[in-house]
DNA sequence: GTAGTGATCTTCT
DNA sequence: GAAGATCACTACG
């Protein structure tokens, strides 16, 4: 653990990169166990038919945030992998907070903590002023870890009717924390 | 366990 | 007007 975080590669390379990253939100997070990459050949991807005021921060600089609201009523956060492209983060393991983001969440079990985009969102008490915002501080933090993973898997993206054919969802293998089995 | 529905914002048709 | 990178609640097997 500890190897700072570089940015300015593919989403899907940086989407297998970011599983067992340690991703801290303001005092409030974990372990990344779940991960999708889009792009902007993609049909699935925000990004696909070119900038609109929401998706702004997606082509901006690597290495920041992208937030957007989901359904109208779920934040979910990306990482910004290059102009276009970003990871979106959908499960954790939960390690640091764990008491504030169970206030946030309101008596849910802890396995559904984390588990999900919009659950992930509300528990690490997004906004909307985290769009656009760096990663390195001072309110989000993401660490990579020294060795990549062996045991990560991939999977058809979730959510999706379009470009199903991509396995650009990948997570860490068997773990207990991911939102949906692959 | 599965199935249906409501909540409510941004974009596209 | 409709769909979407979602979730929680309810009804029913």
């Amino acid at each position: 653990m500890g190897s700072a975080f570089d940015a300015g590669q593919s989403a899907p390379d940086l989407a297998r990169r970011l599983i067992g990253a340690r991703l801290v939100v303001r005092g409030a997070g974990g372990i990344v166990v779940e991960t999708e990459a889009y792009t902007r050949d993609d049909p699935a991807s925000h990004s696909h038919r070119g900038p609109t005021p929401r998706n702004a921060a997606m082509f901006g600089p690597a290495g920041h945030a992208y937030v957007y609201r989901s359904y109208g009523i779920h934040l979910c956060l990306n990482v910004v992998a290059a102009p276009g492209e970003a990871v979106l983060i959908r499960a954790l393991q939960p390690l640091t907070g764990v008491d504030l983001m169970m206030q946030r969440r309101g008596r849910q079990g802890l396995r559904q903590l984390c588990a999900g985009p919009g659950r992930l969102g509300q528990a690490l008490g997004l906004t909307l002023d985290d769009n656009g915002r760096p990663f390195g501080g001072p309110d989000l933090w993401l660490f990579l870890p020294g060795s990549v993973p062996e045991n990560v898997i991939a999977g058809p993206r979730i959510g999706i009717t379009r470009a199903t054919e991509l396995l650009w969802r990948f997570g860490l293998a068997g773990s207990p924390w991911l939102s949906r089995r692959f």
